[in-house]
DNA sequence: TAATAAATTAAACGATTGTTTAAATTTAAA
DNA sequence: TTTAAATTTAAACAATCGTTTAATTTATTA
């Protein structure tokens, strides 16, 4: 894809990390180059613009993303496994770009962005196949029940995520969660198991 | 509570719109002034400040939210029509007051405001008390499982739709809802039916 | 009607923004 | 080593931002 030298990929990093601090709109080209040690027309050098370099910085890091729910598909597990997870991989690969995922939020949420998001809609779109294969595998073994809204299971994922994480302080407060740690324990723990026992209940025949 | 005369509440109105339109920032004082036919000094004027002004604009619109799920909770309906209900209130409250809570969400997803959202998080904690109640109702009747983590349910109803709502195009391209009226009906029918369901599954005991 | 307060205006303020320029420096190729 | 290209720099650019000022008009009060 985009080959980015060492030079760039220090100043995407950079950006990155103030993007997801301070907004796409409170990062100023000369805080990013500040923070970067490299001149102010840098950016413009190597970037073209700054809308530009957010562009570059999402097929940065997105290029990688082609998730492996894939190879969940492909297991050998019960599909009621399988979508666990799928579930778990969700949530843990936002929670370990939650940088980029925060700025993918504030971007898509913010009504004035003009941004080419094509290639992020193409990696949902995938995703969203993978799902829909792993819910008529079950439904195919009656596991599953029929009238299921598929289309509406990965928003819920992503939707609730994003939502306790932008209103971290909140839930922090709500929940009692003290520290970092004790957040992150939360969404790897209670959270992820909430979601997922969402998803099978949505799922599952009672029969069962 | 605060009282703002007829030419503050149009610009308020006026403010409303073009912040949901264009964002925060996305949005100048002389935008705002223009669109009012006033002058641009009206708005320090009046408000003090473009943040102050967005305070208040949420203070405005949010006095009267004082939801009435408080009236839901009251009703003699089973616990089960009870949530229906609720989650029913929710969706439609939001569907309503799109402009607003399109900022409001902007806003909490942006990490650089620090607008005082307390009025927003006492609405939400009393909220949650009214849906606890329904629910432990539910559960001594044995017609509620117990072990729910009530917390994550109103962040999934408020996540899911504005994750689908910040997303709007791309739902419209994938579900092929052509008019916004075939998007608003979505909203209404397959999309709160789907939420619904979800949050029932997750509540109802496998016996029932 | 005269005096006072409120509302409105045009203009300017200072700060910051993203971007460009043109010169200086470094690197690579011939 | 000479030449050309790529990189880096400081400075300036023009535009926009939120806010303030000081003068003027309108409304209210005495």
């Amino acid at each position: 894809m985009s080959n980015f030298n060492e030079k760039q990929i220090h100043i995407l990093q950079v950006a990155e990390k103030l993007f997801a601090e301070h907004g796409f709109d409170g990062t100023s080209i000369r805080m990013i180059s500040k923070e970067a040690g490299i001149n102010v027309a840098m950016v413009s050098y190597y970037f073209g613009s700054k809308e530009s370099l957010l562009e570059k910085l999402i097929i940065f890091r997105t290029s990688d993303l082609k998730l492996k729910l894939e190879n969940v598909l492909k297991t050998e597990a019960s599909p009621i496994i399988k979508i666990e997870n799928y579930v778990n991989l969700y949530i843990e690969k936002m929670n370990c770009n939650k940088n980029l995922y925060q700025i993918l939020h504030t971007e898509i949420s913010s009504p004035k962005r003009a941004i080419d998001l094509k290639a992020f809609s193409e990696v949902k779109k995938n995703n969203l196949e993978t799902l829909k294969n792993i819910i008529e595998l079950g439904q195919n073994q009656k596991i599953f029940k029929k009238d299921i809204n598929v289309a509406l299971i990965t928003p819920m994922i992503l939707g609730t995520y994003f939502h306790f994480h932008s209103n971290k302080p909140y839930f922090k407060d709500l929940l009692n969660l003290k520290t970092e740690t004790a957040y992150n324990n939360y969404i790897n723990n209670e959270f992820t198991t909430h979601i997922q026992q969402t998803i099978k209940s949505l799922l599952l025949n009672e029969s069962n």
